[in-house]
This record gives structure tokens, sequence and C-alpha cells, in this order.
DNA sequence: CTGTTAGCGCTTTCAC
DNA sequence: GTGAAAGCGCTAACAG
């Protein structure tokens, strides 16, 4: 029913391979057998099989994904930047959601991705140095983006999470801030490393500048966050005037309560983020921009070369972060 | 260096046969061989290759996903329903996405999914009769999520858009609203049918009931949308005291910016939206909840059958909806 | 420029 | 319970 290159070959009267390379490497067929075997391939609606001829080539035309299961928008992001960059070469995402401590023990036992994908590409997950040893048996190239190390990664993308946090904290400072608060997940950490370094970053730079005082403030998934953030706000004699938050869609909640506990933004708390995502600007949110969706498209065509045997000149890169200056972000009440 | 059937055939003194079988049908090796073979596979780090064997099937283990290129709220939710259905089948999703006019010519006229994917799967795509025929030239199942017109499709799951929009309408009009306004983007509608729906069931039932006044604001993609609504309202005698948004997330804004118009919600105006996307519960928006996982996870279910030949029971499902009411919607002031 | 042929890794009859 | 062998659709020598 689907045609083959054995049933174009038959109807055009030519042999396989003339009817291979036609499409394959049209510049060895004559003019006219070309366009009669793509005449005839039309006709039946031919196309050629990836998956095929892949094959052939001992290629599965797959990019293993792991990631975390739920597509936010940084992942989301990511996945539009990768497919991007793949789908044109033919290559598909396999995506390997981890949701949990389970999913990733099987994951790594398993290895569900061995010998099927070409290349596999760790996205914002905090990867152990045994569970990296672990992927290399594979034998396919690894590539991180947004990793803690890259130890046993043959290339990598990511912004300097700490020098991105830090640049909040001066921020902050030089508006006249001394007392900071940093809002992070304690639950993420295992998949999202990203979270650690922002927080020690901050934490580390708070405590060396002169009377800076860094609060960090974990909540447990799930937890209402910005009751959690108030509440230590309120309680304390000498409040935090200004809070980053883990990423900006975090703001949010922010910003539509703050003022039934009557607070100002900014003029009472200063409130900063990190993503320039969506709706930042909107928000008029101060915030770090990273650019996900390219830093995936460079790890896509890294991929890609190291799957072709060929190494990147500068494998692991460090992608540019830039400070946004928005409204949610002034001088503390005085 | 990654082993084949042949290897481990060989390291283990047995034919590439059993060692097939020990992997797919191993109650037709015995005991002893079985240990044999699976001690050897481990040792050789092997693993069997689906896309070998699926290839042999004649099968790609792809499903093509066909939808707009922005990976939002919805399209999260879509591609992790499938994905999560797909993924332990070994399927693949293959992301085809259609940004603009030109891309979307491109793709109904090269069908580059052709003898590429084992289903397509079209999502939230406003498909034109003669683009739907030219899938089906490609010989195998299209299945379609918040479609238009199932003609043409195998099968399909969706909401009924229309009955939504309606619901909004009558708790709004249960409220005491008369004037109510619905805001919606024009330049989405190629792609999303459901926009369209949306804004016809709106009207329609706006100008079936008695004294009560649909007033549909469209605005262009990348207009600010909260300005046209505002404008809307205040250059009016008699504004609308209700306003639906097509998504949640387009009452964002006008929580946060309606304070600086002296505009209250919900005692000044009433605002409700469509998804009961993730912050919809926190800024207490009433909305129309849809389950746009569970949604395709169906879409994925029903595909994997007609792969299989098997034609679902009931192939055009209509998922339910459901009013979820918060504090954006009250009665109209008077 | 074109045809013949081997073979990619696997599954699957068909024999034994 | 196991092995031999064919063949999926394609590409790439190699011959002509």
């Amino acid at each position: 029913m689907r045609a083959s290159v054995n049933d174009v070959a038959r109807e055009a009267g030519v042999s396989v391979s003339t009817v291979s390379r036609t499409f394959t490497r049209p510049e060895l067929v004559s003019e006219r057998t070309r366009t009669k075997v793509l005449k005839v391939a039309d006709e039946l609606n031919f196309s050629v099989s990836r998956s095929a001829g892949a094959f052939k080539n001992g290629q599965t035309l797959r990019i293993a994904l792991v990631t975390g299961g739920h597509i936010d928008w940084f992942s989301a992001r990511i996945f539009e930047g990768l497919n991007s960059v793949l789908h044109e070469t033919g290559y598909d995402l396999s995506l390997y959601a981890i949701d949990n401590d389970d999913d990733r023990a099987r994951f790594f036992d398993q290895l569900p991705a061995n010998r099927n994908a070409d290349a596999i590409i760790v996205s914002s997950f905090d990867i152990t140095e045994q569970e990296s040893e672990r992927l290399r048996t594979m034998g396919i190239p690894v590539v991180g983006i947004n990793i803690a190390a890259t130890t046993g990664f043959d290339a990598s993308v990511g912004i300097d999470d700490t020098a991105a946090s830090q640049i909040l904290v001066r921020h902050l400072v030089a508006l006249g801030h001394r007392r900071i608060a940093y809002l992070y997940e304690r639950s993420i950490s295992p998949l999202r490393f990203s979270s650690y370094r922002r927080v020690t970053g901050f934490t580390e730079l708070c405590d060396e500048l002169d009377s800076v005082t860094g609060t960090p403030i974990a909540v447990e998934h799930g937890d209402d966050f910005v009751n959690a953030a108030f509440t230590t706000l309120l309680s304390r004699p000498d409040p935090p005037t200004a809070i980053c938050v883990h990423q900006d869609s975090w703001a949010i909640p922010f910003f539509l309560r703050a003022r039934r506990y009557g607070i100002h933004i900014p003029d009472d708390l200063s409130i900063v983020g990190f993503d320039d995502s969506d709706f930042a600007a909107e928000a008029g949110l101060t915030t770090i921009r990273q650019r996900p969706r390219e830093m995936a498209q460079l790890a896509a065509r890294m991929a890609l070369d190291l799957i072709d045997g060929k190494t990147p000149a500068e494998p692991h890169v460090t992608a540019p972060v830039q400070l946004v200056l928005r409204d949610s972000a002034a001088a503390p009440p005085r």
C-alpha cells in the first residue's frame, strides 16, 4: 500500500539504486531519469522512509531529552529550541520525563534510551557523578543544559546561576537594600540544580557584603510560598525589604496579594525574579533574563556535531544573562 | 562497539533467533538458555534496538503532532499527556510546529510526516477540508484534539467550545450582568479553531437572551489587549460590566492594572476566563476548567488503537468542562 | 550514468 | 526448545 523504492523502481523501469540516488544524490542521476523517477514517485505518493535509511547507518534519528516531567516555561522554551534545530535534520526528541526518585532510579538503572537514541541531552537536572557515568556507558554523546558539573558531559550550555543571583543582589544593594530574602522551593533541588546555585550564590554574596543580611526562605513543594514569605516578613522586627524569587511566575501571587496585606510594591517591598518569562514585562518585574530557546538551539547543534564525530570548538558554553530593570524594585522605605 | 543480537548470540553460543526470542517471547526459551543469554546481554551492555525491530514491521514508532509553534499552557499539557501514554509503548512524538501561513502551506504540500509517522495528531488547529484530505493520503490514522470538524478524522477529543462559552455567559447573566464583553485575538483564528467557536457561542447566546448585550472585542496579536478592553469599557456610556477572556493568562494583566484605572475586580468589573490553568486558582479567577492532559491521553490511546487496526468504540469524544467559581465574578455594580 | 548486490539488526516462519 | 534463513526498505560499494 505505501510505496517503497522497489515499487517506484519497477514502475519507472529503473533500478532501486537509481531511485535512491534520485533522492539522496540527485546530481548523480541524469536529468531525464530523474524527472521520470520523480514523476512516478509523485504518482505513487512515495517519499523516502527516513527510518529505513537511518537504520542502515545504525542511527535512530532520535535524541533523548532527560528532564522533569512538568513542562514549565523554561522546559517549553528548551523544547522549542531543540526541536527547531533537530526537526529539520529529521531528528526527533524522545522525552524522558523524570518526575520523582523512583522514575529517576529506574531511568538510570535500565537506561531505556540505550540503543534508542543517537545522543542524550540532560536539561536542568542535578545529575550525580555516578548517573553521569552510567549515561556514558551508552556510548553516545551527552550534552547538558543548565547542569551542575560538566564532568562526563561532551558539551554543555548553561547560565552562571551563581553570578546571575549575585547580579540581583548587587542591584538591590545598590538601590539601598540591606535585608534581602531569597525564596526557593526545597524539593526541586534534586532535579534543578540551578536552584541550589542561585541560593548559594545569594547567600555567599550577602555574607561577604558588609551590613547585608541575606535570608534564604525554603518552602516545600505545594506550600503557599507567598504566605511563607509574608510570615517571615511580618514576624520580624527587621524584615527584609526585598525578595528574590526563584522564578518569575512566583512573583504573580505577590503582586496579587501584596495589597491585601497593606504592602505596596515596590515602595514597601521590592521583588525581583529569574527568567524574564512571558508576563514579566506586563507585570513590570525586574528580573534576570535568560534565553533558554537559544541555549537549547546551541545544545542541539553541538549534539548533532558530536553525532557526526565533530568536537565543538568550545564545548562548554556559559550563556549570557541580563539584568532587566523594571518597576518592581526600588529604593527601600526609609 | 554497541553490541547487537549477533554479538550476544556468538558470545552465548546460541543462535540469533534465540537471543531475539529471549527478549520478545521469553516463554519460548528454556530457563537455562534464557539466563545465559540475559547474563551475556548484560555483560555486553546489550539492549534491543527498537528502531530495528520496528523497521522490520514497517513501523516508525513515531507519532506526528501538528500544532502551533509556541508551546503554551495548553500545548504543554497536550504534550505531557501524549507523551505519558506513548512513551511507554516506545513511541515518540515528532513535533511539526506550524507558526505561520508559509509553514502551513509547506507542511500540507510536502507532507514531511509521510512515511515517517505511524499516526498523526492534530491539536488545536483549524484545519480545512482540503488539508484534512491531504493528510489522509498518507494512509495513517488521523486524530484530532480540539479541532473544528471531524470529517476526515479517524478519532477526536475536544471540548464543546460553544457550550463552554455559553456556560460563562449564563453564569454572568445569572449574577445580574446584562452587558458582557468577549476579548479574543483575531489572528490566532487560523490555528486555533476553539477561539472562533467560543466567540460565536458567546455572540449567539447573547443575541438570543433578552436584554443582554454581547460585545466581542477583537485584538490583533501583539496588541495591548488590556488597553483595548479598557478603552472600550471607559469610552461607552453603558460599558460592559463583565469580560470574558479567551484564556486565563489574559486575566493577569487585568488584575494587575485594574487598580491603576480605579477599577476594582469584581465589584466594578467581573472577569472570567477559560482553561483553569496554573495560576487561575491563585488569582481567584472564575473560569471554565478543561483537562488537556487527559484529553491528550485519550487521543494517544485512540491513536495507538487505530495503529493496531482497532477502531475505538466511541471515536469522537466530547470532553467535559466545568465551571469553576472563584472571586473574580460577582454581581454587577448597581 | 546506471544496475547488481550485500547487508544494516531484528523478527519470524519453517524445519529439525 | 533451538537453529537456519528470508526479508523489512534503504544505501553504498562495485561493476559495467
